[in-house]
DNA sequence: TGTACATCAGTGAACGCGCGTTCACTGATGTAC
DNA sequence: TGTACATCAGTGAACGCGCGTTCACTGATGTAC
């Protein structure tokens, strides 16, 4: 294994990893806009000039962490879902974990969900791993329709130009109404409100520990997308 | 009237608005991260050091900028709210005012429901215009209630614990049920939500403009909430 | 109405800081024959 | 197995930049008598 890989290359993944690594602890201190690339340095005891050897620039560094970051919440998400059959339960384990892991990476968090990070352009290559998420959610609603499992709604059926852009979650999601998909797109960004309003403070003073709001929401969401007890 | 105001109070009054307008100018081209104290002075042919003269450091001119931001959104949400009558038309006029505001100062709105800028903590000087816009959302259901348009939902009680977290709710909409106060925080969320992910390029390159999705999700909500046609 | 003093606005220089990026370089690792 | 050359990693100095904040100052505006 590792065919062709001389000790060299070895040593560049490597390090490119702890650059990574020691960018992520940075981040978790400072926040995405005051990331710099010679503190970073520092800490892995190079000099500044020695990270373009592996990052062409700072934004090419904040996008790898951004993909990371992406991945490692699909991945979380991915995880709670195989562990549960009924789809309710999934979709609430899901929720669930995206909370969690939001609130243990609350910069990672808001370096992907939050505003934009000033003066860094987010190339495409980011919006694939973006999806990661949606498609575990989209996947739970397939597996219920496809076991009969998904309570028909009330959904007005979307109109026209809408159903046109939920196509792109249809190819994700094959069988479920167009009703349920845009559903799905209200559950998906009532989903990440409530945590970035958690995350960014808005519920200081009233709602300050969310767990109950949380539980009682993502409950009615499943219900509000036709997964029933 | 403005007794006991002198010249310079005039003046000052004056150039504390000139310095607010010149940083939010800057704002909406750069993003609060970027905000410079040297930046502003320079805009208004001031050294920078006459800032301090008006405010005592950046931070608090932040502040400035977080409340002033608040209170228009509020003033706008309280005006569209007042042009309507039906309860249901309000709501779904109060967020398409909102968001219309979001799209136009998209540096503003992020200041205020983005992520946190790093290294500001914001003062309890913010709580209070942070609400102005619920009490708006509030005040549509208490009226509805008030009018008996408020159709009786099948919402859940709440847990004790979030009922005892609503309450802060229910003074700003007296006789609103509790389950659609609960819902009412949920709207919220997804309000904000919604207007987030466009702003912040989670919708890029398949919910594109989301103009459609807005309507068709702010309908839905009205009708979760019980303000039917 | 006029004078003496206190208050305040704005200046200009300075302090101390950190940043991203470039570039010519040395020395180690890898490759081809 | 050994040699000659090419590739690459990391160095150290430098460029050019902008920032927030402090401080002693001058001159204008306001106040009290």
């Amino acid at each position: 294994m590792n065919a062709g890989q001389t000790a060299r290359d070895r040593a560049r993944a490597e390090l490119t990893q702890e650059i990574k690594a020691a960018a992520r602890r940075q981040l978790a201190v400072e926040g995405a806009e005051r990331l710099s690339l010679r503190a970073v340095a520092r800490e892995l005891g190079l000099v500044s000039s020695a990270l373009y050897r592996y990052f062409p620039s700072r934004d090419d560094l904040l996008t790898a962490l951004i993909i990371d970051a992406y991945d490692a919440l699909g991945a979380e998400a991915e995880a709670a879902a195989k562990h549960q059959d009924d789809p309710r339960e999934a979709w609430l384990a899901v929720c669930r974990v995206i909370r969690a892991w939001a609130r243990q990476h609350p910069h990672e968090y808001a370096l992907i969900y939050g505003s934009p990070v000033a003066g860094y352009q987010a190339p495409d290559s980011t919006i694939q791993p973006a999806g990661r998420v949606a498609f575990v959610l989209l996947g739970i609603l397939a597996q219920a329709q496809a076991s009969g499992v998904l309570t028909p709604t009330t959904a007005p059926e979307p109109s026209q130009p809408l159903a046109e852009q939920l196509k792109v979650l249809a190819d994700a999601a094959p069988g479920v109404p167009l009703s349920v998909l845009a559903r799905t797109a209200i559950a998906w960004t009532q989903l990440f409100g409530m945590i970035s309003f958690e995350l960014f403070g808005q519920f200081a003073g009233w709602m300050d520990p969310a767990d109950e709001f949380f539980a009682e929401a993502t409950g009615q969401l499943a219900t509000f997308l036709g997964l029933n007890r």
